[in-house]
DNA sequence: TTTATATATAGACTGATCGTCTAGTAAAAT
DNA sequence: ATTTTACTAGACGATCAGTCTATATATAAA
């Protein structure tokens, strides 16, 4: 039997390794990507430590369980989802309501790039554990909290532009947007179709 | 030890027994109620066996896997699911708009009282197998079609009563109820509230 | 009545996989 | 030189889905 991987050396490792710190996070990224697949029940700790080529007690050493490693990879997504959002939602060269316009493209993209098997971790994470387990179930809806604020933001901008009315409730539009939304993956994915995004979309930007 | 359910007896039951058939109902049940709360990969079988009092010889009698079972829990819900919507649907004391108001009502005294626990069997299971596994992904896609076929027949309802648009798009408008509907639920079970229910009622009846 | 067969229960057993934990190695710090 | 820190290695018991053999009995066939 031969290591795919070049073997990990045992004991401390140097100092001066500017890859040290990248156990930790090869890790949440591949979690990342292999929980908004599968979710966390379905994944077993060997499939991640077998492709990322690090053995069992290094994950233990960095995640107090398994659980722990799934909060790690949602505080992960949170950022990089957030970034994603605001890079969108703060185009200059856009009025706000097309930069929403624009973020729901480039979801569309990932989701046929990716064969609508990923979706939203957030989403598939929160139908799997929000009802069950507490731990998870408050900072998944943190994460929507943060994301609905930031197109509730993006809505208020759209006021300013006289885009849309000022009698509009930006809050309640914006949890709209994401409930729907996180509806419209979900369905995505059974028809393997950006049709409902699309639909949800349409709908969504009628109702102002 | 002592049994609580009375024992089962031995061997091939009388034919006019009655109550033989109820093994298997009693099995598709209990897992119509589990899997709704937890899901197929994280619900054991000897959970599901323990609980209804059944061996796992009867188990593989009457199932050829753990998937077949979900597959039969998830005829069995549709079915079940078809009547309520129906029952709610049809109703002729109600115009067809308030027929559907009422499904909503009744959905939402079901989710309040299992603590929000449950949400839908369908969208859930299709959030965790959907992308994944082709077995399930079309019978789910289905159920929501056939779902989507009864409200579009009450907003055809709509339109004789005048009661909406005879321009209106039903069978649009009912896929737009579901993907919105799925995703309010998922919502709900994460804030344990009807408030994302109620949100997004009122924005789809505000569409027409 | 006797025999054969179909139906269903009963639960021990298997091999794989689960999450967790203890022991050990080696660099870094003292 | 010794201790501490950082990390690896794999053993561990529990549990998983699934299989198998044995058993009991209603029904059908003789």
């Amino acid at each position: 039997m031969e290591n795919s991987t070049p073997t990990r050396k045992r004991g401390r490792p140097l100092k001066t390794d500017g890859s040290n710190m990248t156990t930790k996070e090869k890790l949440v990224r591949y979690g990342t990507v292999i929980l908004t697949e599968k979710g966390l029940a379905s994944t077993g700790l060997d499939e991640i430590l077998k492709t990322v080529g690090v053995p069992k007690g290094s994950f233990y050493h960095y995640f107090a369980s398994k659980d722990d490693f799934g909060l790690a990879v949602i505080q992960h997504y949170e950022t990089y989802f957030a970034n994603k959002l605001d890079r969108c939602l703060w185009n200059k060269n856009r009025t706000p309501l097309d930069c929403l316009a624009d973020f729901i493209e480039e979801a569309k993209d990932g989701m046929t790039r990716h064969a609508f098997k990923r979706g939203c971790l957030i989403g598939n994470l929160g139908q799997e554990l929000g009802a069950l387990n507490e731990k998870f179930r408050v900072p998944l809806e943190k994460v929507f909290l943060d994301w609905q604020n930031r197109v509730a933001d993006c809505l208020e901008r759209a006021k300013t532009t006289g885009q849309i009315s000022s009698q509009t409730d930006s809050q309640e539009m914006a949890a709209f947007f994401w409930i729907g939304w996180e509806g419209a993956i979900l369905r995505a994915k059974l028809v393997k179709s950006c049709a409902p995004l699309d639909l949800f979309a349409k709908h969504f930007f009628n109702s102002f």
